[in-house]
DNA sequence: GCCGTTTTCGGCCCGACTGTTTTCAGTCG
């Protein structure tokens, strides 16, 4: 059973238990433990095959969550899990999930009502059946019928962080045209550059604290694309989009901005430590400030927040409560993460000679405007069919080509032979030693074969990694966000070959793969690997996508040192020679 | 259920909005 599975049955367990009355802190503890199985790059078999002890240093697991881990691991199964899953109908999981019920009403709805799915459910509000109960009313009713069709109607994907983050501005552009705001900014998922978005949080200060909030709120439920008011406040409002996605607006005075700025970030689990550091100091953190006693001390940056419990600025991308805290306490500074201007070329793209949408030169010119000293033209191999891979004409003819390009260019910008050279199946690769040796270097990648059983994956992608030519291996685990899963192999073993084989990992920046996915990339780190953040451009505007790759790398700790493409060309040329 | 430089027992972040209520419970982030 992988991580995965074992998450959501520790979180299925915990939505069981809070249905029927268990004790909050208790089931706390299984949902915290999930998301910190679902958050970490090692993979929970390997452990419990190797030493089961070790479970127990893990954050948020202890004896009991130890037991039934490994009795998931050995037998697929967990006792507990099954016994309350017999006392209980599964359809009540589905309506817990409907917004605006919790566990109190889900239980009140099956306690007197008997209702146990989301047809019960609806057929009930219909006949007006809801609003006999205490606490239970017509407008109850009414928000019950609407969660069940807003749950119908989108699907449960998360949002690409590039369709987030276009609604982000539109809607910051048309709120900057409120007179009372003075500072605006996106937080959230959005902010911690997360590889998917659940909803988008805006913060704002307003100009005059003693006016009221009201126009900014005012403006905001006006807003031309708005689906569905989900609320609406003084100081906070929710709002559907059209495109299904939730927007909140959270309005404070311009001294707390950094206060509610760092709340608003998250993500929660970094603010629950952060404020239970601060109490521990006999302080209160909140999204107003930093408080001793009833007496604001601090808030308006967000530095504030930090200085107050001794930390020094953690910088968002990091903030998810996984070490983050702990290495700041102990360090007392945090890594320089590597930034979007250390970028100085992109090494994997491609153009009309194979899936690409523009020539070679129209590309070179994208990332010339873009202050880039250099790009890499890797264009599919032969075997990929469907993209119009290159057959070995094509490739020498695209050499030609490069080097007319690079004479014109006269040094101050250079274009690099390359390849996407496709890993087959028994991870040989797809074009011979005689065309891969003329190239600057090689990106391999893994298009098919997705499915393999995973010892195969891994002996397949290992010896691909062992060819001496092999330089990048592009989009590591082949996910694609909302469509494909991983591929299933031992990532440890892969990321273990790669540094041997002085083979850097790309993190792919185009928003739908964002891959290497950030909890591996930063355990690469720390087993010695070097990456490439690489756009994957098969047009103009994607050269754009590097800043969703560098929020990626920051996530993952890395340091402009960790990263080849922040090299200087002759550096870089250096580099790969050296590596031979 | 987990966790520990005031604790192995007694804590476990903090505040906003809604609807049904006349002061608050439930839900959400």
């Amino acid at each position: 059973m992988e991580n995965k599975q074992i998450a959501g049955i520790l979180s299925e367990m915990a939505d069981i238990l809070e249905i029927q009355g268990a004790d909050f802190f208790r089931l706390n503890a299984y949902r915290k433990a999930a998301i910190n199985i679902l958050n970490m790059p090692q993979d929970l078999r390997e452990i419990v095959d190797k030493n089961p002890r070790d479970l127990e240093k893990l954050p948020g697991i202890g004896k009991g969550l130890q037991q039934k881990i490994i009795e998931l691991v050995t037998t697929g199964k967990c006792q507990e899990h099954e016994e309350i899953k017999k006392t209980f109908p599964e359809g009540l999981l589905e309506i817990l999930r409907l917004r605006g019920l919790g566990p109190k009403k889900v239980k009140l709805l099956y306690s007197e009502l008997q209702i146990k799915n989301l047809t019960e459910l609806k057929m009930a509000a219909e006949a007006h059946m809801i609003q006999t109960l205490p606490g239970m009313g017509e407008k109850s009713e009414a928000e019950i019928l609407k969660s069940i069709s807003e749950y119908a109607n989108f699907s449960s994907d998360r949002f690409l962080i590039n369709d987030a983050m276009q609604e982000a501005l539109q809607i910051i552009e048309y709120m900057k045209k409120c007179k009372d705001i003075k500072q605006l900014e996106y937080a959230g998922s959005l902010r911690r550059s997360q590889d998917s978005i659940g909803d988008i949080d805006i913060l704002a200060t307003v100009k005059d604290s003693k006016k009221s909030h009201k126009s900014i709120m005012e403006r905001f439920v006006q807003y031309p694309e708005v689906l569905n008011i989900v609320a609406e406040g003084e100081t906070k409002s929710s709002i559907t989009l059209r495109s299904g996605i939730d927007v909140d607006l959270r309005v404070v005075n311009d001294e707390s901005f950094g206060a509610a700025m760092h709340y608003f970030t998250g993500n929660k689990s970094h603010n629950i430590k952060i404020r239970d550091l601060a109490k521990k100091k006999g302080l209160k953190v909140s999204e107003y400030g930093v408080f001793k006693e009833e007496k604001m001390i601090a808030g308006a940056k967000e530095k504030d927040i930090f200085d107050a419990v001794g930390l020094p600025y953690i910088p968002p991308e990091m903030r998810s409560d996984n070490g983050e805290i702990e290495y700041g306490l102990a360090k007392g500074k945090m890594p320089k993460l590597v930034e979007l201007k250390d970028i100085r070329g992109d090494l994997h793209n491609h153009s009309l000679y194979s899936d690409g949408e523009n020539t070679v030169e129209e590309m070179a010119n994208t990332f010339i405007e873009k202050g880039y000293e250099y790009f890499g033209i890797a264009d599919h191999s032969s075997v990929m069919g469907v993209t119009g891979g290159m057959g070995k004409n094509d490739i020498s003819n695209q050499w030609k080509e490069i080097e007319k390009l690079n004479k014109k260019f006269k040094g101050k910008f250079t274009i690099l032979k390359s390849c996407e050279v496709d890993i087959l199946k028994d991870g040989s690769l797809d074009f011979d030693d005689e065309t891969l040796s003329k190239l600057d270097f090689v990106v391999i990648s893994a298009h098919m074969y997705q499915k393999l059983p995973a010892d195969d994956q891994t002996k397949r992608l290992i010896f691909a990694i062992e060819n001496k030519y092999s330089k990048i291996l592009g989009h590591p685990t082949g996910r694609m966000i909302n469509r494909r899963a991983e591929m299933e192999f031992d990532m440890m073993k892969v990321i273990s070959a790669c540094v041997k084989n002085h083979v850097a990992l790309e993190i792919n920046s185009n928003p739908m793969r964002l891959d290497l996915v950030d909890k591996y990339v930063r355990i690469a780190k720390e087993k010695g690997a070097k990456f490439v953040i690489n756009t994957d451009a098969h047009a103009p505007e994607q050269a754009d996508f590097i800043k969703y790759g560098v929020g990626i790398a920051r996530r993952g700790w890395l340091t402009k040192n960790d990263v080849l493409n922040t090299m200087s060309l002759k550096d870089l040329t250096a580099y790969f020679k050296s590596v031979y």
